[in-house]
DNA sequence: ACATCCGATGACAACGTAGTCATTGACTCG
DNA sequence: CGAGTCAATGACTACGTTGTCATCGGATGT
């Protein structure tokens, strides 16, 4: 600004006033200014601009997990659209599993001066998680739960849409349902495990045997679906899209009877798959967006208690879950 | 830092050189400022800290066309792990087909003083953005070229990803080769059409007729099929995964002999499809991270020479591309 | 005992910007 | 014609930090 100034035969002072468009200044002290910024390429320095005002940022930070899987992807993109609505500027970050570095991300956005937090990782425990979490930002947490619920957060409704899966399943005639769940570190694992316990109980099917939860190999899958399928297990649902894939390439490279399939997330080609799957669709792009909303109402109202939203799934019914063998023709369509 | 000093009983100066664990301060003083900022929670503003220093602020831009799709989230991906491993911070945003968006973004970028652009929009026209990048930020172009080749690019190697799927074709004895492309406006569309007839032309194959170009819609898709099958051809080409899957749902919704299918990009799950997909599978986050090594040297070297580097692209055969009908049969590998 | 040196520390300025307040000069009004 | 008003402008300072240089007290050497 001192340069312009100079070319421009004004104070600094009255740069800046043209810069941020103040009142105030001859039109034609404007057109000699703009004419030497023009010509110096002069563009303030928002940092320098920040400091001095006091104000903030404008920016927040995202931790992830992972960018490059859809449901993260998905979930960026949200929050994303939704931050440059409210002229917000996004820093991400993955932690990519690793709790210490998940850490270094918050501090380092927390050094920049970051308006708030989001976090996603859901590998990261959550004593870790929220132990390094700076009291003076505000942040929310991303499909995950805050370990003693001090802390916003906006979580998928993963014991519901669990439900409706087996719901969907039981109504058209399955008495026997297993679940094929990811790695029991995973919070949304076991959260879903317990909704699909949950919806079975209520309809009175047993569980005994049918729940299998643990990382996704194609040993653990084929021992799983050949049990299951000694026990008389005709609908399988499987807890995310990892598993939904696993499932999917085992019954692949097998022959014999298919079990009904409901996947939980949406796979991109779900209805180019043979059977066409049906699945449990997360709104990742909400979850971010309804983020980003309870962080604006909090940097409004920092006093507001803490507050969890619950995103609603959605059922998605494809050919991959008919009733089982001799039972009678579903409503929506008739399969086999 | 002057509240911490007060709290440690010492000078602003003194807490900032324990911050920045300079030398020459008693063991005892480092204790006692460690103990004041422990309690009071203090964190040093980056912000000025790079405006004292004249350092630069660590960090980058990077501007997509939509962070959602997969091949922009694997791309991002392989930016931010790379930033990372250099201890930079990520600055993302979409243009979403806008190229005022774009403009805006980039604008905003500089002024939080960014080292550096990586600019993806393949939306945005040329001119345009050329025109709205500042001079001063040194700027990757990805998956995209540079108009004039004044800016360091990374693209993928569309015309030989192209031709690898059209010679492979060829060797399992197709002598008519089909190509559906998306839209016309995507430098990458064109980019592609140009491989595929380059390739059949070296081939001695003819194109007459064989080539569409443009929106993606349903009938223009049956149009094209229809026409090509009259013309007798028996093998597809798809310029992008938008192309492959709008083919892959005509071709499951109708009936008769199936052309064989070669993909531009890869898809999630290309090996799950019936018939499994073969696809040239490009390395987005490759790109990604080429893209910051470029920028990296470019911010060590400035006066540097544009450069443009090609990253390869991957043929992975599955089983939608068998040799046309009357040829003899492949298991899996025998061509022709 | 005195000069010297050195480790530890602090005072001050400056990075680029914007808020505060004073100054200037032209203009209006009685 | 003098006082008052107002638009336009600039001088100065502070935001939080770090580089430079000065200061201070004690230890060392002769």
């Amino acid at each position: 600004m001192v340069d312009v100034a100079r070319a421009a035969g004004t104070s600094q002072k009255t740069v800046s006033r043209v810069v941020n468009a103040e009142p105030g200044v001859r039109p034609e002290t404007i057109e000699r200014v703009q004419r030497a910024i023009a010509e110096l390429g002069f563009r303030r320095h928002d940092g320098a601009s920040h400091l001095r005002r006091g104000t903030s940022t404008a920016s927040i930070g995202l931790v992830l997990e992972d960018l490059a899987g859809p449901f993260y992807a998905a979930l960026t993109a949200g929050v994303e659209r939704r931050a440059r609505e409210h002229g917000y500027l996004l820093l991400t970050g993955s932690a990519d599993g690793d709790a210490e570095r998940a850490g270094r991300l918050v501090q380092a956005f927390a050094a920049r001066r970051v308006d708030g937090l989001l976090i996603a990782p859901n590998l990261v425990g959550d004593e870790v998680l929220t132990a390094n979490l700076p009291p003076d930002v505000p942040a929310v947490l991303l499909d995950r739960p805050s370990a003693d619920h001090g802390t916003d957060e906006v979580l998928s409704d993963n014991a519901g849409g669990i439900a409706s899966a087996v719901h969907h399943l039981a109504e058209r005639g399955h008495r026997s349902i297993a679940y094929l769940g990811d790695d029991e570190r995973f919070w949304t694992s076991r959260q879903r495990r317990d909704g699909y316990l949950a919806a079975c109980a209520e309809r009175g099917l047993g569980t005994d045997g049918l729940v299998s939860l643990g990382a996704l190999t194609p040993e653990r899958i084929a021992a799983a679906v050949s049990g299951w399928a000694a026990a008389g297990v005709t609908a399988v649902v499987t807890g995310n899209n990892r598993a939904s894939v696993a499932l999917l390439h085992h019954l692949h490279e097998r022959t014999g009877p298919r079990p009904a399939h409901v996947g939980f997330d949406e796979l991109d080609l779900a209805d180019l798959l043979d059977p066409p799957l049906t699945t449990v669709a997360q709104d990742a792009a909400g979850i971010g967006s309804a983020a980003v909303d309870l962080l604006f109402e909090r940097l409004a109202t920092p006093t507001l208690p803490p507050r969890s939203v619950v995103v609603p799934t959605r059922l998605v019914v494809r050919r991959s879950s008919p009733p089982p063998d001799g039972a009678s023709a579903p409503p929506v369509r008739n399969d086999r």
